[in-house]
DNA sequence: GTCTATATGTAGATAGAC
DNA sequence: GTCTATCTACATATAGAC
């Protein structure tokens, strides 16, 4: 049976085996990072994670659960952060809704901004589970508690605000910030011939854009 | 020889074929959309369309030509529209950078939620288009030029803002409008348990918080 | 133009030797 | 755990009769 639905105890697995599991996780991500979900094929996992077909399977079950585990695999570090984050503001209690949305921002900004190739995957997958009605449970399980948390905290700030206008702008900015990690060739397409531009300003760019267009929704609705 | 590489002069073709070639582009349309380009197939196109598999080949090419196609087919009648508002604002005069953001986001926005299954699909397909660096060729032919356009008058007007950031703004509002058109769910979701939603409240809190956003980042740059 | 039939490739997944 | 070999399904695309 494969190892992936197993679920009573093993005891030491081989070192190779661990390394093994880890190269193709990785593969996985950068893969389905690059080419889609239907894109991407076992065999392309394969070979980048330097193992047999069959071992991409063994290790990493069928395709859709491959790809449930990658998203699961660094979920739960980012809701932690972003939870303790909200948790220090609401400590300190003097936060604005700006604070608020960079606490939900910054922790994937800032690894997939890193140079980490894998965390720069890592985001185009998040883009990938928000945009497709298909990985809708994925999305509900991994993200949507503490993009909730933020929203509800919002309203209870802003008790004005249309609870649907704060949702609203919390999944533009998600979706800016996707943007950001997947397109950076439509933005520099788009500024003219050559323009530089470092990953700080890009980021700075994004939240104030962010910071200004969800506090023109709570003031309007006001 | 397919007819979609024919160049010469074909003269009269049915009524029959004329509608089978738009049953096909139709069912194509809607069908991309909700796959994904590698998770259409050509089966379920024909089956939607109802038509033979080889039609599918016959009127619309290779699967890439026929996506092509159909990126192609709605976008002049976008680029014009956004053109013509465009001319209008000059000739008045006095606009400021919300009507020149809505007269390129309107366009689109409008026909996505006017009840027409087949332009939500190309909101959809336009998402798709503007997320994968493969359809870049495609995203500059068709897209860029009248965005390109916007950025360059927004920077004349505002000389002190950076066109990189200027541009990243634009690039957010569309990735919030492309939002809006394929996660509306996920909004829903977000706003808790039964909060009631139509299209213009939604359309105006997508301009709402682009304008804010485009304006934050126009002010901060002086 | 449209049909049936088929050519050719590749996908995901597993069986069973080692 | 990892390998080779293979099964089955389905993909795109075209050939050729009608």
């Amino acid at each position: 049976m494969a190892q992936h639905a197993v679920k009573e105890r093993k005891r030491a697995p081989s070192q190779r085996s661990i390394a093994a599991r880890e190269r193709i996780l990785d593969a996985a991500e950068l893969v389905f990072a690059e080419q889609g979900f239907d894109g991407a094929s076992i065999r392309d996992i394969a070979e980048r994670a330097q193992v047999q077909k069959a071992n991409v399977n063994f290790h990493g079950g069928p395709k859709d659960e491959l790809f449930e585990r990658i998203v699961a695999r660094r979920a739960s570090e980012l809701s932690q952060e972003r939870r303790e984050t909200i948790n220090r503001l609401e400590e300190r209690g003097d936060w604005d809704a700006a604070d608020l949305m960079s606490a939900f921002m910054r922790p994937l900004l800032t690894r997939a901004f890193s140079n980490d190739p894998q965390w720069l995957a890592y985001a185009r997958i998040v883009a990938i589970v928000s945009a497709d009605a298909r990985w809708h449970a994925l999305a509900t399980t991994h993200f949507d508690p503490v993009a909730s948390l933020v929203v509800q905290k919002l309203c209870t700030k802003y008790p004005e605000a249309d609870p649907a206008n704060v949702a609203g702008a919390l999944v533009f900015s998600v979706s800016s910030m996707l943007a950001l990690c997947t397109s950076e060739w439509r933005i520099r397409a788009l500024s003219g011939p050559d323009q530089k531009r470092d990953a700080e300003g890009a980021i700075r760019n994004l939240l104030q854009f962010c910071h200004a267009g969800l506090a023109g929704v709570l003031n309007t609705s006001v």
